[in-house]
DNA sequence: CTTCTTATTTTTCATATGATAAATAAGCTG
DNA sequence: CAGCTTATTTATCATATGAAAAATAAGAAG
C-alpha cells in the first residue's frame, strides 16, 4: 500500500535532448551549490526527477557535468554592456562604478553563484584563477584608469599599488555579498547605499594616498601623529 | 618482497592519550583544510600513521572531531592584547589599525585558516555564524567607536552605514588573504603597505562620507542624470 | 497498426565510506 | 619476569558512491 504509493507510475517522459540537458546543467548547479561538489549523483537524480543513470547518457562524467555548471556560472553572466560602461568618459567615473557594481551585484549576489565560485575556489579549479585574472583585466584595471584620466593623472599603466587598493574595494563589496547571502547575516539592505559609500571612501581615499596631483600621500611610513594639533 | 617492504612492522608506538588527542586535531586541522570536511577519515588516520578505527577510540564520531578542528580554529588565535590595542587612546586610531590588521593577518592569512574557514562558512555550521559577530563587535565597532572619539564626533554607537563601511575595509583585507593564499594569484607582497593602504583609504573616505564635522556627503541619491544634457 | 530509434529505467559492479567488535601488543606496576 | 591495563591494530559491517550493461517503453515515421 505504502509501496503502491511510491511506485506511482513514474510517468516515463522524453525530452528532446538539448531540454533534457540544459535542465540538467541549470539544476546541477542549484544542486551543487547548496550540497557542494561532492553531492551525490543519486541525490542529484532525484531532484531531477530521472533515474542516475540518466546522467551518464548526457555527460561522460561527473566531472564533466561539473564543467558545464562552471561554464554557466563564469562565463554566462558577463553582461558585455559593462564593458562599454566603465570605460564611457562621457560619465563621472563614480557613476559608472556605482551603476558597475549595482548592475554586477545584481548578478552575482545571489546564494547559487557565491556558493559555486567558493566551492570552485577551494577546489583549486583553474577556470577559477583565471576568472580572477579576468576581474582585474575588465574591472579593476580599468577603474583605476579611468580614475587616473578622470583625476588628470599622467596615462600609465595601473601600478601594483593602486590595483591592490581596487581589490580592497572589489572585495569589501564581494564580502558584503558573503555575509548577506552566505552566512546571511544582518547586513544593511540598501545594496546601492553600501556600494555608494565603498565606492566613495575608494574615490576619495585614493586620491588622497596617491595624490590627485595636489597631496601625494604614501601613507605607509608617513603617518605622523595626527593626534590633536 | 614489495610485500615485506611494504609490511614493514609498523612499530606500534602508544602514545599519551593527551598527547595522542591533540595531535590529532592539529594534523586533522591540516587535513580537513585540504581535502575538505568530506575528507576521508582513512586518508587522514593515513597521514596520522595510525589505522582508522584508533580515530573513534578518541573522537566518539568525525563530526566530534571536526568540531575540535573548529575550536582551535576560531577560538584560539584572538590574542586578548587586541582588545587593549583597538581601544588604546594613546595611539592615534590610523597607528591602531595598522597594528591590528598586521598582527590579525598574521594569525589568519594562511591556507589552512583560511580554507576552514571557508568550508565552515559553506557547511553554514554556527560556529562561523558566531564568529562574524565576533568580528563586528571586537574589531569593527570599536574602530569606528575610536574612529569617531578621534575625529571629535559624539559618542554615539557606530550607524550601520558607518559599520557597513569598516566591513568594506575588513572584507577587503580578508579578500586579499583569499587572493594570495586561495587563488594563489599574484599579489603585491608588501602585506604592510596593503594594510596601511586600505586602512589611509578607509580613514580619509570615511572623515569625507560622514563628515568630520566638516563636509558631510550622502554621496548616495547625489549622483544626477549626467548624461549629458 | 507496425517498425525503429533512442530516451529512460532496472540491475549490477567495484570501490569507498563511517563506524563497531574482537584481537593484539606496548609498557607500567609489582 | 608475570600480570594487568589500555593504546593500537585487524577484521568486519552496512551503506553510499560513480559508473557500466542490459532491459524497457515513448514517440515519431511508414
Amino acid at each position: 500500500m505504502a509501496k503502491a504509493a511510491l511506485k506511482s507510475r513514474p510517468k516515463q517522459r522524453r525530452l528532446s535532448p538539448d531540454e533534457r540537458r540544459s535542465d540538467f546543467i541549470r539544476k546541477a548547479a542549484e544542486f551543487f551549490s547548496e550540497e557542494g561538489f561532492d553531492g551525490g549523483t543519486r541525490e542529484l537524480a532525484r531532484k531531477l526527477g530521472v533515474t542516475q543513470p540518466l546522467l551518464y547518457r548526457y555527460f561522460p562524467s561527473k566531472d564533466d557535468l561539473i564543467r558545464e555548471v562552471y561554464r554557466t556560472v563564469y562565463l554566462d553572466r558577463w553582461n558585455p554592456e559593462w564593458d562599454a560602461l566603465l570605460t564611457d568618459r562621457s560619465l563621472p567615473i563614480r557613476d559608472r562604478m556605482q551603476r558597475f557594481y549595482e548592475a554586477y551585484t545584481d548578478a552575482i549576489f545571489n546564494r547559487e553563484w557565491l556558493r559555486i565560485y567558493l566551492f570552485a575556489a577551494l577546489k583549486g579549479v583553474e577556470i577559477n584563477k583565471w576568472y580572477v585574472g579576468i576581474v582585474e583585466d575588465r574591472i579593476l584595471a580599468r577603474i583605476v584608469t579611468e580614475y587616473r584620466a578622470e583625476a588628470g593623472l599622467p596615462d600609465q599603466p595601473p601600478a601594483p599599488a593602486e590595483l591592490e587598493l581596487a581589490w580592497v574595494l572589489q572585495g569589501g563589496i564581494f564580502y558584503y555579498g558573503l555575509r548577506r547571502y552566505i552566512y546571511e547575516s544582518p547586513v544593511m539592505e540598501e545594496k546601492e547605499r553600501v556600494i555608494a559609500n565603498a565606492v566613495d571612501v575608494f574615490l576619495e581615499g585614493i586620491s588622497r594616498v596617491f595624490g590627485t596631483s595636489v597631496k601625494v600621500r604614501t601613507a605607509y611610513a608617513r603617518v605622523p601623529e595626527p593626534t590633536e594639533d
